[in-house]
DNA sequence: TAATTACGGAACTAATAGTTTCGATACTGC
DNA sequence: GCAGTATCGAAACTATTAGTTCCGTAATTA
């Protein structure tokens, strides 16, 4: 293990990063995500835009980091049985998703799949987080006795999550209907798995 | 009714337009979305960019006219079962989102909600357009008897292309996949609203 | 013929991502 | 304490690129 020895020289201030977080969240849903710039960051932080590129390698991974910085991992739901543990599922995504601005969460998408590097962050963070939520849930399932057999993850999961995604980001609609949307879709998915 | 009036001086050049769109395409799939510029369009096309701004206001405009340009429409289907319909509407959908690469989806989908008027227009164009398929299909399942009344199309339709688009554009999942995923979708889809 | 609009091409403007340099500051190691 | 190094905010700088303007020329209507 390498123990996390202090290296030479001045150390990083972590209320600079805070700050930079901070200013880009702030920005971020002032002025939307096209509108945002590093030297607006910079300034709103009270902070030199070296200090953010000594972070960063480019602005979409400052974005990238402040996005997912107060995204905290939800445990895999025990609610008892199938259809509830994937209504809690869908329920904690929509959730999540419900927090950004669809504006936000595009340009994070279009960043995230046009840069190699970002990309594999992306997918090491969120898409096998919650595929390894959907993964326990069906194997409790297979406990159960409600399942002969775990399905395929990936299917599940475009099942369960696609939706929720579908109507907040494409079709922008109305958070409201989420639980009816939710409740639905874990319906659907519980009884089509379990047929 | 406005008639196609010839307006004074030099019509437009229906080649130019051509042009632009196909140079459009063709950098699009070569150096993919991030690094498009509209010189570089200008250069290929063989063409002002005066020529291009003539036509589009913005870059974003240039490229959404450029990528919907092929897109043609489908008729609603008819299968016999609402089962079968759905089917193929979700084969649909999934077979005109794997024509494009995921990055390019994306910045598209960044573009359209970072501008109103470009929101508004796809909305008209695509959203309006499936909807009206869904209703169609759903109308017709009343008509057969195998529905009691029609359920709420916004909700059949995040039902049915959310997984398409969150395994396609998400998960970046297998296209040969993709008959699998849209057979349990349409089982799942219509075992539910037929309950 | 006169007016108008389009054409390719090139020069131009403005915004902005990213780099570099500055003098000052806060650490480690000797 | 002192040398070395990495940080800090600030500002100047570079390079790219979206969008504009102007040129001389060509195509169309009235």
């Amino acid at each position: 293990m390498p123990k996390p020895k202090q290296a030479a020289g001045r150390p990083r201030d972590s209320q600079v990063d805070h700050a930079i977080a901070s200013a880009t969240r702030e920005l971020l849903a002032e002025r939307g995500y096209a509108k945002l710039t590093v030297d607006a960051v910079a300034a709103r932080a009270g902070v030199g835009k070296a200090a953010i590129y000594r972070r960063f390698d480019t602005k979409q991974e400052m974005i990238f980091a402040a996005s997912v910085h107060d995204m905290e991992e939800a445990p895999p739901p025990d609610a008892g049985s199938l259809r509830h543990d994937l209504e809690a599922v869908c329920a904690t995504i929509g959730a999540q998703l419900a927090q950004a601005p669809p504006d936000v969460l595009h340009g994070l998408l279009a960043d995230v799949h046009g840069d190699t590097a970002l990309g594999a962050k992306f997918t090491a963070t969120f898409i096998q987080r919650e595929r390894f939520v959907i993964e326990t849930v069906l194997a409790r399932a297979v406990e159960r006795g409600e399942l002969a057999a775990a399905p395929d993850a990936a299917i599940v999961h475009a099942m369960l999550t696609g939706p929720v995604f579908f109507w907040l980001l494409i079709l922008t609609g109305d958070h409201a209907r989420l639980p009816e949307l939710t409740a639905q879709v874990a319906d659907s998915v519980s009884a089509s798995l379990t047929a």
